[in-house]
Order: structure tokens, then sequence, then C-alpha cells
DNA sequence: TCCAGATGTATCGAAGCGATACATCATCGC
DNA sequence: GCGATGATGTATCGCTTCGATACATCTGGA
């Protein structure tokens, strides 16, 4: 099983665990949450269900409850509704805990990152400095390629080059706030179990 | 042809356009100009060289020549270095010029933009300005989508997403500079027409 | 001296993409 | 009403690309 695969059954199980979905509308939540780039096409998306409705860890709904909302009899192609087995919730909460390198890859990221809401805050911890750790060690070698290579390059290159290091430099000033927003919230995890770190002031109204 | 390839097509041009080069070189560059992320295998490069070969676009070296340095006549396995033909250089002119949506989507266009330094600055115009509409009109789609299903969001999911959007409001800015400063440079253009636009002060001293 | 790691070309199986097929439903101009 | 257009919906096929691996040589250090 490739790396892509297993960041589809992540996101499929994720989203799957809020709420029973049909293929189409699982598409259009997957791309949102994977973003306009790397979106997923239906050439994926359906071996993948396939793959995890032999696997048990999803299920079709009846058919009839499906369409339920649709009184009609004729022979109307039926949506195919999955939901979550037992299985697939295991699955997907020993997908979620884990946090080794696979969790803080740039393929990886942000879809543990979109399901953090379902992990423990020493989970979010570790793989958010993981991840920083690794853009760091990104930072260390373009800034030593740079200084090798500089002279053979035209202003241009050069500066998409910068953009570049000041867009992975400005991710570690992200990540940074949310680690220590996440530790803060930890130490008052007892006063205040309901607190969500973050940006967002957490229970707004809005 | 997809789109990946060419892109491929567009980069190993420009790159021989520079310099003969072997495959193993070529492949690290290319993995330099394409960003640490979208890096591509020997499994693309190869055919890729082997159809451009094809083609008439490139040219092995004599490896006689190429193996000048290394005086071995044991069995070594020569490197095979490849040049641009006069039809490779045309299509790496006609490639580069090209300014339609095909140069400014999410894959292809910092590659143009690597080779900017071969283009007129109307072209360069073009490409950052439909650059800046794509990425407009993808903002406008997301904060659309984002007042439409807020509600259903957890903190760390609307927290992706405010940190998403905000790095594409700030590629906004950074290209709309560029194109501030192409702009007036096309204007002093018959003043100073060595000057190269862009953030760094041009030959600074390091 | 010997081993580990960089350099170098090349291919294979598996996976994913883009296009397409096919069908129903909602909406709007006419 | 009536046809056109586009959203909704499931599904597959061929081609490209990836990741792993094979194989071979050179370099540097224990």
């Amino acid at each position: 099983m490739s790396r892509r695969s297993e960041i589809i059954e992540l996101a499929v199980l994720g989203l799957l665990h809020e709420a029973p979905l049909h293929g189409y509308e699982l598409r259009k939540r997957l791309n949102a949450l994977l973003g306009t780039f790397r979106a997923l096409s239906y050439g994926t998306l359906y071996p993948a269900l396939k793959s995890l409705l032999a696997g048990g860890l999803i299920r079709a709904l009846d058919p009839d409850d499906a369409a339920e909302s649709l009184g009609r009899g004729t022979g109307r192609r039926a949506r195919i509704v999955y939901e979550l087995t037992a299985d697939g919730k295991e699955r997907f909460q020993s997908l979620v805990t884990q946090s080794g390198p696979a969790a803080w890859e740039d393929e990886t990221f942000d879809v543990h990152f979109a399901f953090f809401a379902r992990t423990d805050a020493a989970t979010r911890l570790r793989i958010l400095e993981g991840r920083r750790m690794r853009l760091q060690e990104r930072l260390d070698g373009v800034r030593q390629s740079m200084t090798r290579t500089r002279e053979r390059l035209d202003s241009y290159t050069l500066e998409l080059q910068r953009h570049g290091l000041e867009s992975v430099e400005r991710e570690v000033r992200w990540l940074t706030e949310l680690i220590d927003s996440e530790r803060a919230s930890n130490m008052t995890h007892l006063r205040n179990p309901d607190a969500l770190p973050g940006r967002p002031d957490p229970p707004g109204p809005g």
C-alpha cells in the first residue's frame, strides 16, 4: 500500500466518522480537505472504497434506507452510502494517533492536522514538533545549496528561491504559534477541559 | 502528452539550454527547480529523455568527448551527456513564450517563472497577471465555501483553512509586487536595458 | 584493505490521473 | 410544456508516473 493510499484511507475514514456519505459527496469533501491541488479522481476513490469494503472497514448502507427521501420506484440508479464499521473506527483511531515521520511529511501532515480534534494533546504536540523539525531541516538544506550555487542563478530563479524560503519560514512560525498554544492549553487543561487551542476564539458564537 | 510531461519537457530543455548535462545531474537540478515536493524519479526522467531524443530535440554527446577527463579504457559504463539541438532550442523558445492558462496553473507556473530570463517583458506580464487572476478566483471560491460550511468545521480544520487562505493572499501580494516592478522596469526599459526586476537589489554584494 | 555512500544508467510492478461513458435530476429560457 | 445545460451520481480504461530495485563504478575514511 503506497503513501498516497494511506492518506486516502485516513481521510475517507475520518470523513465517514462524522457522517455516512456516498462517493460523490465524499470526493467533494475530500478535495476540500486535501486542497484544490492534490485533488483525487474517481479512478482513485472508487477502487479505494472497494478495498475498504473488502477490508471490512466500511459498509454500504441498505439502499432502501438511503432512498427513503426519494420515493421513486423507477430504475433510478441508487446512491451507495457508506458508513464506518467498528473495525473502521478502530483503524481510524490507530491511524490518526500514529505520530511518526509518516504523520508529518508534506503529503500527510495537513490531513492529520485536519483530524486533530480526535487526537490527544501529546500526539498533537509530537506531530507539530516533528513537522517543524522537518521544515527546518529543509531550510538548512536549501540555504546550504544556495550558498553553493548562488552565482550561476539569474535573478528570477533567485527570487523564486527567496520566496519559497520565506514561505517555509512563515510556516515554521505558524507551527511555533500552534505548539505554544497547544502547550498553554495543556497546562490549563484541568481547569478548562473544553478549551480548544489555536487562533480562532475557541467557542465563538458565530 | 500529459500536463506533467510538458513541464518536464520545458524544464529539461531549459536546463540543457544553459549547459549539456547527463541524467543524474539533470535530475538533481530538476528537483532543485521543481522543489523537494514534486520531485521526479528516474522512472519518469529516462523515458522522457528517450522521447526527447526520438523527437530530435536533444542529442547525446559523443561518449569519447564526455569521457576525456577519465582516461580509462576499462568497461566503465559511460555517462550519457545530452545537449540541445537546433530544433530543441526552437521548441524551448516556443514553450517558454506561451502565455496561456497552461503557463500559470499550479504545476507549471514556477517552472515558467524560473526561465523568465529567456522571455520578453510582455510575456512575463501576461503570465504574472494570469497567475494572480487564477489565485484570486480560488480565493473567492474558498471564501464562499467557507461561509457555507463554517458551522460544521471544528477549530483545527478552520485554522488549517485560515492558514491556507493567508498563504494564497500572501502569494497574491508577491505577484502584485512583481507585476509593479516589471511594469516599472518596462517603462525605464530604454534608459536602463540591463535592469532586472524583483526584490533583491540586483547585483548586491551578498 | 574494506566498507559505506555517492555517482550513474536503467527497468518493472503497482498506483493514480484524466478522460470518458452512462444515467437521472433541477433549472431556466422559450 | 419543451429542450438545453449543468449538477449529481457510479464506474472503468489506458497511459503516465512513482517507488523500489538492480547493477556497476568511484571516493573517502576507519
